[in-house]
Parts: C-alpha cells; sequence; structure tokens
RNA sequence: GGAGGGGUGGCAGAGUGGUUGAAUGCGGCGGUCUCGAAAACCGUUUAGCGGGCAACCCCCGCUACGAGGGUUCGAAUCCCUCCCCCUCCGCCA
C-alpha cells in the first residue's frame, strides 16, 4: 500500500515512475474520491465538534436544574445527529472506496530498477559456477526422480491431484537434508529460525499483500483461513502492528515451511516434473531494517541465498528484475536462477525482495528511536528464498547424476544424510520392498 | 464440545451514564541533587485521521477503553452480536 497523502501530493510523479505496473488502476479516480473523503471528514467533525460542545451544556443545565432549558438544546442535537448519520455513511463508503483502491495499486519500483516491459527486459548481474558437462546424455528429474524412488508423481495424483508429488526413499532424506543444511547455514550466519503456521487469516495476507488482488492464488478453508504460498506472509506478519526498537535492526528472520498454491493462471506451464506444484517446501528469509539500510540488506540477502548454492556446489545466476517483471509488492527484486540440466537453461529458484515499506504500512510495523525522532516510523521489509527446497532438490539431483544413473550427494549435505555419499536407481538395489 | 470468568494506556490496576484520554503504582524520558551512580524529589509520558502552517517533533478539531451495532443530548460505564484469553469437565495427536 502507498501513503495515500504522498500519492496525492505527487500523483503526476508516481504515475510516471509507476509506468506500466499500474495497469489500469485509475489516479482520477483515486484524487476524486480522496477529495469528497477529506471534504466528508470536515463535514462531520464540524458537526461533532456541536454535539461535543451542546452535550457538555446539557450536563450543566441538568446539574443547574434547568430542565427546560436543557430540553430545547436536546431537540438541537438530535436535529444535528440526524444530518450526522447521513454524512457518517457517505464518509464511511468513501472511505472503504479509498482503501479498496490503495490496496490494489503495486509499489513504486526503486529508481535503480531497469525499465522493462516484461522478463526480456531483466538484467543479468553475474554467473557462478559451470554448468556441468556430461560425457552421456543426462536424464530429466522426472525420468531420475522414480528410478531412484526418489520421486512418485503417480502417487502424489493419487493422494490430491495433479502437481502433487510424493518424495520417497533417499528423495525424502535428501529433501529433509536440503532443508535442515539451509537452516543451520543461515542460522549461522544471523537469522534466527522460526516455526509457523501453514494456515494464515486474512488480516495477515492483506498485510504482506496477497490479499485481496491475488486471493484466486491462494488455497482457502472455509472459515476464512488461507494455506500460506510463502512463509514471507508469516515471519513478515510476526510484527504486524508492533513498534521495533531501532537498536534491535536489522531482523533476520529464517523459516522453513511447506507452501501452498493454486497456479491458476499457469495452466500448461511446466507440466512435467515438480518444477511448478501446488504443495512444495521452501525455507524462507525475512529482514525488517531501517529504510536507509534496505537496500544493502537486500544486497546481503541474495548473498546469503547465493551461498547456499555455492556450498551446494551447483551454477547459478543472479539477474535484476525490470520493471515490467516485479512482484506486486516489491520495489526490487532479484531472482537466483540455477542451472537445470532438463530445461537447459537456468531456472528461477530463489526471489529476494525489497518491499520498503509497502508491506509495513499495510500491516503497521514501525520502529522507534527515542532520542533520535519522536514517535515511529515505518520499517522496511525484504523477504526472499532461501533456497525453494524442491526446486533445488530437483536441481541436486539432476546436476550429480552420474552416467549409471546414480546421484552423488554433495559434500555439505552427507552429513545430513548419515554419511550416505551416493543415491542409487531403484534396481540397483536389494529387498527395496517397492 | 459443555460450564464459568475476563478483555482499560509499555506493564499492573481503578473507574457502572456527564467536563475521564482516562485515578494510582511500576517502567520510560527530562531535570534537581551527586565527583559519578543509587536513593529521594519535581516534571513529563498513546495512536490514527482532518485542518492550520513555508515546514514541523508546533497549534486546533475529531476518533479510539477487544471488534461491530443499539439506547441516550451524552457511554470505558447500559443492551445485542461476534472475536480472543483464562479456569474446570469431556475428547484427543
Amino acid at each position: 500500500m502507498l501513503d495515500g497523502r504522498y500519492l496525492r501530493e505527487n500523483l503526476e510523479a508516481v504515475r510516471t515512475a509507476m509506468g506500466k505496473r499500474a495497469g489500469d488502476w485509475d489516479f482520477d479516480r483515486f484524487m476524486a474520491l480522496d477529495d469528497e473523503r477529506r471534504t466528508l471528514i470536515q463535514e462531520v467533525e464540524g458537526r461533532q465538534a456541536l454535539r461535543n460542545e451542546a452535550s457538555k451544556r446539557i450536563g450543566e443545565m441538568m446539574r443547574a436544574g434547568d430542565h427546560d432549558e436543557a430540553e430545547v438544546v436536546k431537540a438541537e442535537v438530535r436535529q444535528l445527529n440526524d444530518e450526522l448519520q447521513e454524512l457518517d455513511e457517505r464518509l464511511q463508503s468513501t472511505e472503504v472506496a479509498v482503501r479498496e483502491l490503495l490496496l490494489r495499486i503495486p509499489n513504486i519500483p526503486d529508481e535503480s530498477v531497469p525499465i522493462g516491459d516484461d522478463e526480456s527486459d531483466n538484467v543479468e548481474i553475474r554467473r557462478v559456477g559451470e554448468p556441468p558437462a556430461f560425457d552421456f546424455e543426462p536424464v530429466a528429474h522426472w525420468d531420475l526422480g522414480p528410478a531412484l524412488g526418489a520421486i512418485d508423481f503417480e502417487r502424489g495424483v493419487k493422494l490430491a491431484k495433479s502437481r502433487f508429488v510424493v518424495l520417497g526413499r533417499d528423495g525424502a532424506r535428501l529433501n529433509r537434508a536440503l532443508i535442515n543444511f539451509m537452516l543451520d547455514t543461515h542460522g549461522a550466519r544471523g537469522y534466527t529460525e522460526w516455526s509457523v503456521p501453514a494456515m494464515a487469516n486474512e488480516e495477515t495476507l492483506t498485510g504482506t499483500g496477497q490479499l485481496p488482488k491475488f486471493a484466486e492464488d491462494l488455497f482457502h478453508t472455509d472459515e476464512g483461513l488461507y494455506l500460506i504460498p510463502t512463509a514471507e506472509v508469516q515471519l513478515t506478519n510476526l510484527h504486524r502492528d508492533e513498534v521495533l526498537e531501532a537498536a534491535d535492526l536489522p531482523l533476520r528472520y529464517c523459516a522453513y515451511t511447506p507452501c501452498f498454491r493454486e497456479e491458476a493462471g499457469a495452466a500448461g506451464r511446466d507440466t512435467r516434473g515438480m518444477i511448478r506444484v501446488h504443495q512444495f517446501d521452501k525455507v524462507e528469509l525475512v529482514k525488517f531494517a531501517r529504510p536507509e539500510n534496505s537496500m544493502d540488506e537486500l544486497e546481503a540477502m541474495v548473498t546469503d541465498a547465493e551461498h547456499i548454492l555455492e556450498r551446494l556446489g551447483i551454477a547459478f545466476r543472479t539477474i535484476v528484475l525490470c520493471t515490467g517483471d516485479m512482484g506486486f509488492g516489491a520495489a526490487k527484486t532479484y531472482d537466483i536462477e540455477v542451472w537445470l540440466p532438463s530445461y537447459n537453461d537456468y531456472k528461477e529458484i530463489s526471489s529476494c525482495s525489497n518491499c520498503g515499506d509497502f508491506q509495513a504500512r499495510r500491516a503497521s510495523i514501525k520502529f522507534r528511536s527515542p532520542g533520535e525522532f519522536k514517535g515511529s516510523r515505518l520499517c522496511h521489509t525484504l523477504n526472499g528464498s532461501g533456497l525453494a527446497v524442491g526446486r533445488t532438490l530437483v536441481a541436486v539431483l539432476e546436476n550429480y547424476q552420474q552416467a549409471d544413473g546414480s546421484v552423488v550427494v554433495p559434500e555439505v549435505l552427507r552429513p545430513y544424510m548419515g554419511g550416505q555419499e551416493v543415491i542409487l536407481p531403484v534396481v540397483a538395489r536389494e529387498g527395496d520392498g517397492s
């Protein structure tokens, strides 16, 4: 959410900075509604002031015994209240309309973000590592996974529906190893670990910006709860309606959670394999920072996410998203893309964003610094995947596969898998029991 | 799920229709005292919105005592609905 007052006073500048991003958002309607809102506020408050003053007088009259006189003033106030009721209803509906509008305008891109229409205008920042050079034909994870007994697509469909997967045996262990490796690594680098609900209420989803605009992307239950699409919503909303101490900033949090996405608009995309599924595991990073530090904190967060892939020894590149490709709440976003042999290309595995004060304003997350300034100010919030576990598992399988169909376990994961060094195909094992 | 109790300022805790944004205590902040600190004493201490103003950490107004509605000239105080918390019972991982 943008600051309504700021928007009102800088309308043309914001309209220009927003470019295509604003879509069909109606700046002129906002101005008209906001003008009406402020006019109504003045009319309502003027009458309320009159009423308060009259009520006080009535109290004095009653105590003095001037009951007849009091009755006259009472009648006047009744008249005033009739007017107030009508005005108040108009004010409330106008305020709702203004807020509805404000909740649907995206964040303003940071000046450093490249201008562009879509992903073709994103800018590559760096590449790290070399894609593996296989002396055999590498197998895609949708074939490799089942052969290893690590991924079972059919049974995922049986248990739930399409775009759900089951992980088995070494696949399940590898998944767990990745989660623990990521959490431990981030923990050692200063992130505090949390475990949070997989469901969230409407207020929480509104705080981070998923609602009201993107309800169709979410699974929901009755009783008004939603399955979280990312731990970002929970970690960020931990401090909703709170005032943090400046000395504690930046706060660095991480959490592992399952993530649930309807993927309503992605029919036909990434249909093979487990790249795009309804439920996946993710380790998420979230920061609360002072405004003047948030861009530096974003760079550091990207480094922290990249660090996971470096330790795993898998090639990746980092890009900065252009204005047209950024998410709703972001002021600036870096994507980290991992090398996938099956795609013969880099594929998104992490997205790290600085949301500026956009979420903080919606969720009321502030910080104070007595002696430095009076009152409180909005924090900046940041979030990033560190990393998407499912896609990391795919990357490990595909990048570490051998000619014999086995997969070498990356060194850093072996302590998390009881020292296991290689994952063997099902046929090569005994007593598998499949 | 059943029965009962409760939601007031950073915390504790008064307040059952009138000038209470809210006693008192603690905490916090500023000051006096002190070489310094503690103690003591004095003062101070919420947020949102609208307006004023070149601008404001300033001035004026409005709103807010879990949320929403109602009664009333006037509600933290009375009535209704909902949410949340606590205790006991039942059930259960």
